[in-house]
DNA sequence: CGTTTTTGACCTGCGC
DNA sequence: GCGCAGGTCAAAAACG
């Protein structure tokens, strides 16, 4: 991707160029339509709903002998939030301060475009987001969420560090 | 040279 | 039981 250059240290436009508000949808807008999902499986039709397992405990995990490619990552699903909100951008990728290794595309079926599957680059930290276009209206970007990261944002980070050194400093005279 | 993307194969759940 | 659809892996390519 030619995206990915301005992943790091540049203000990348793709973050300011969209209507983004991050703080709106977690307010609660009417623009974006955000989606929960938690033990009780709530999917609403709005967006992607597939599967919404409840499944606790599912130590069954049997793998018989042979080929184990692709293995059974589906068994411990147990309470692991999903959030799902579009968004009105030209840009397929929102940067959202958090690293993403892409580690699989698929087709839709009864769409174009096809999904992109992200995982957080942490080893500490499985949080996965998948990135759709709209079917119809392909200025819309459908991001879904699931899982919460269990670290701070590098970019984050990166921009508060001043802050902190200088806020320690004055506290220290 | 290390990290990320690409891409086809593989796996699993579900419907028929 | 089979095929489809969605999700993941992993080797090679691409990138900085």
């Amino acid at each position: 991707m030619a995206s990915s250059s301005t992943v790091n240290y540049q203000s990348s436009d793709a973050a300011a160029a969209a209507e983004i508000d991050w703080v709106g949808i977690f307010g609660g807008y009417s623009d974006v339509s955000l989606e929960m999902e938690k033990g009780s499986g709530v999917s609403e039709g709005a967006t992607m709903a597939m599967g919404d397992y409840n499944y606790q405990n599912d130590t069954h995990v049997h793998v018989h002998g042979g080929k184990n490619k692709g293995k059974m990552a589906m068994a411990k699903r147990g309470a692991i939030p999903r959030v799902a909100f579009q968004t009105r951008s030209a840009e397929d990728v929102l940067d959202d301060g958090y690293r993403w290794r892409k580690y699989g595309q698929k087709a839709v079926k009864h769409s174009t475009h096809p999904r992109s599957y992200y995982r957080c680059t942490h080893h500490t930290c499985n949080v996965k987001k998948q990135i759709q276009r709209h079917s119809k209206d392909p200025t819309i970007v459908v991001t879904t969420y699931e899982g919460i990261h269990n670290h701070p944002s590098e970019k984050l980070m990166e921009t508060l560090t001043p802050l902190l050194k200088q806020l320690q400093f004055l506290s220290g005279i």
